[in-house]
DNA sequence: TATGAATGAGACTTCATTCAT
DNA sequence: GATGAATGAAGTCTCATTCAT
């Protein structure tokens, strides 16, 4: 029945949406099994006919948000320009990502980062991200080959961007800053970019 | 009256070592208030004479922990010599501390990065780690008063900073750096002194 | 009509075979009807066309069961033998039975002396084991009658007969016996015979 | 603390004769945790403080049973009497303890036997039942020591002890018996010493 | 101060059964 | 007849916190 593998399958993209917020926005812990099948208007005994449990449930939802964000981030680079521009680019798209869907950059910060004992079996060396740090490391490779970038190791470079990225998402969801997240995309682009060029 | 005060104090410290320990190594939610007793070879119920609560007791680890950081690092702030060498110096420390004493930085990033919800009342505005903030903020207005940094906005810089120091020492635990945490310091204060200068 | 009948009583006698294989293996509450459903290739929904209940189906299950052993002892009744090698036959066939269809015997063991509660109604006097109980019946009168047995009453010679059955299958299959289980046919079947005999 | 060690250990037992009684009337998996506490006057989670989880609880029952009735088999091992005399003792022991303290026996019959997934780690070789068959270990080989039984091997001998001593007292639980338990007294012993006798 | 047994709400998970397709 | 997604009650177990001693 193909119809109703479709029908499966758009269910569990739709779980795993709903409950990627609600984990992103209460944490791990403190979001229950009812929560998110009450959230979905369906009941907590099928929910785990497309989820083994809730452990498994979380991964999946990091590999789904992984692939999604890194399609964004690909985005970026596919684009012609040059690295400091790029740069900047890449700070935009992923400050609008935390504002548009900010369930997505906050479960990263909130559940995966966090939460580390849940991703410890079946995640291993950040399989569940790989989408997204392949990205980085594709951008990073590009520019230190074409000279744009210092060459230096990988993970340096790595926190160096992904750090205040998400350093600013975090402080931006606890109101602390000061202005509009996005007033902060120059600075931050330029610091990147003073850290990283050559 | 003096000497039980300073007894009582004592323990109190011990307690919050050992619950720092202890939260840093397995999540808030997955330390139970008896594993912090069994830790401490105390009762559950004595614990409860040291702190009102576990979120209490999470808070004041904060506080404390905060502390103790900070003082490391106005040390460094306090020391005379130009800014690239400090900004290199603040980076050694605060990555000495976490192989010293991985729970005080552990804890940050385990306990109060990710448990928003137990922080949300009595830590405004992140008054219960305001003795790192407030470093860094020395640091900066100093460096940017002198001339050595680009001024700009303060979270920006902050996040230059603490992101790229935070994500090292995480992925130091989690065991995928190539070499020893130490052996990056130079290009880490390289990143954060190109984005920050003048 | 008749070959659609006789197709669906077909199935029947597999669902039979197969949940009496599952329940014997793993015992009653530890098989789920989805694990039925599943070792038949067949759906659940599908299974309560042939089935009420899962406790109707335990029952169909033991009177089954229980005609196919009977028939297998009255083959033995219906021998012309003196009583003692008759003994010896039973106990054969018995054990011969417990090896090449386990799940047989082991069904009795492991759900119907056991799940005593799915049998309180609709087997009352154990009516679901009619067929066996009658043989034991009628190999006892008839050895009392020809003086082969001491006259005694029903329960103890009947006991006395199915108690090391049972209870020698059981260690079989707990591993627990030093010889194969055939090895043992000759001891007892002396023991039944010094007990039953005139 | 001698003394609370003590009521400790007093409530420790007083649990296992409440679930003992409950888990041989209703079965162990009819047979809840809230049930057990319910039936002790005390809460679910302080039935965890003495056990760890259900299956230990159900383990402990089957060591402590074990150890009583062996015990009580003990006494008759002990005495001076012919062997004809002995078995019929000992049925009337074995009977005495299922009219009086019907949990003992029932809780072999309706758990240890049956739900043998239970017992499958920690119980190894019939480890949680030692205590009773040692002393039909040590009748036999007395018995066949001073020439009264036939030699043979073990199992058959311990099945046709107490295959027909459980059969005889799960028939009577089920109520299908013509005259009270006791009054089969003799048959039975009668069986087993023309089954053993040399 | 110190103890640890006791509480009880609440978490995750299972599964017999139904029913729209 | 056949499917399998959906239901929801019920089970086991956890744990922050209290309180009599």
């Amino acid at each position: 029945m193909a119809i109703r593998q479709t029908l499966k399958e758009r269910k569990r993209l739709k779980i795993i949406r709903t409950a990627c917020r609600l984990f992103a926005q209460r944490g791990y812990y403190n979001t229950t099994m009812p929560d998110i099948a009450h959230a979905l208007d369906m009941s907590v005994g099928n929910l785990y006919n497309y989820f083994e449990s809730k452990e498994d449930l979380a991964k999946e939802i990091m590999l789904t948000v992984s692939q999604w964000v890194g399609e964004r981030l690909k985005k970026v680079n596919e684009l012609e320009m040059d690295f400091k521009e790029k740069i900047r680019l890449l700070v935009r798209s992923f400050f609008e990502i935390a504002l548009e869907e900010p369930e997505l950059i906050n479960y990263f910060l909130r559940v995966f980062l966090v939460n580390r004992e849940i991703f410890k079996e079946g995640c291993e060396g950040f399989a569940c991200v790989a989408s997204v740090v392949t990205e980085i490391m594709v951008l990073l490779s590009d520019g230190i080959e074409k000279g744009a970038f210092r060459d230096q190791s990988f993970f340096p470079a790595f926190t160096t961007i992904m750090g205040p990225l998400g350093g600013m998402v975090f402080l931006n969801n606890e109101g602390v800053l000061e202005k509009p997240l996005m007033e902060y995309v120059d600075e931050v682009a330029e610091n990147i970019w003073g850290a990283l060029k050559a």
